[in-house]
DNA sequence: GCCAACGTTGGC
DNA sequence: GCCAACGTTGGC
C-alpha cells in the first residue's frame, strides 16, 4: 500500500520540534480522542510522513517533517494514575488509547506559517484549515505534504 | 484572556 | 436515546 502522509499538532510549551530534535524519537502518547485514536491504530504505517505542527505558539506554523518510526500501540500514559493523560477505562488487557512512535526526519529552516497555508490555493482542502477543526493527527494528501515541503525550502 | 466549535458526560 | 452542561482546543 502506498505510504500515507499525516499532520501532528503540538503545543510547544508541551511538546515542541526541538524536543523531538533532541529526543530524535518518541511516543505520541496523550491522545483522547476517537478519531485521532483510530488514525494511530489502523492507518498510519511504518515509514508513513508525519509534518509537525506547532498550534498555540509564535509563529503557529508546521516546523518539521518526520516519519513513522512504531506502528499502534498501547499508549501506556493512560494506564499511570500520576500521569495528566490517565484514564481509568483504559485496561492494560484492553487498551481504549493507541499512540504511534515517531522519528524526527529535518526541522525546517523556514517554517511554513499557518496563514501561509491559508493563503495557499492549492492547500484549502487540508482539514487544518477548515473551521472548528481540532483533530490533533489528521491525514493530508501527498500533493499537500509536498507543496508544504517545497514552502519550507523557500 | 476571550470565545466559537465541538466532543464527552450524565440525568432523565 | 436525547440534550443541556461542561471541558478542551486553539486561533485571535
Amino acid at each position: 500500500m502506498a505510504a500515507k502522509y499525516w499532520l501532528v499538532k503540538s503545543e510547544p510549551s508541551a511538546y515542541s520540534i526541538d524536543d523531538l530534535m533532541h529526543d530524535k524519537i518518541t511516543h505520541w502518547d496523550g491522545v483522547r480522542n476517537y478519531q485521532a485514536r483510530n488514525y494511530m491504530r489502523d492507518e498510519m504505517k511504518l515509514g508513513d510522513k508525519v509534518l509537525f505542527y506547532h498550534s498555540n505558539a509564535e509563529p503557529i506554523a508546521v516546523v518539521g517533517v518526520c516519519e513513522v518510526a512504531k506502528e499502534g500501540y498501547p499508549d501506556f500514559s493512560a494506564f499511570d494514575p500520576e500521569d495528566k493523560h490517565f484514564d481509568p477505562k483504559s485496561k492494560i488487557d484492553s487498551p481504549t488509547w493507541i499512540m504511534v512512535d515517531i522519528k524526527i526526519i529535518e526541522k525546517f529552516i523556514r517554517p511554513v506559517a499557518l496563514d501561509e497555508i491559508k493563503g495557499n490555493s492549492k492547500l484549502q482542502n487540508m482539514k487544518l484549515v477548515q473551521r472548528g477543526n481540532r483533530l490533533s493527527v489528521m491525514p493530508i494528501d501527498k500533493n499537500e505534504f509536498n507543496e508544504i515541503m517545497k514552502l519550507s525550502k523557500k
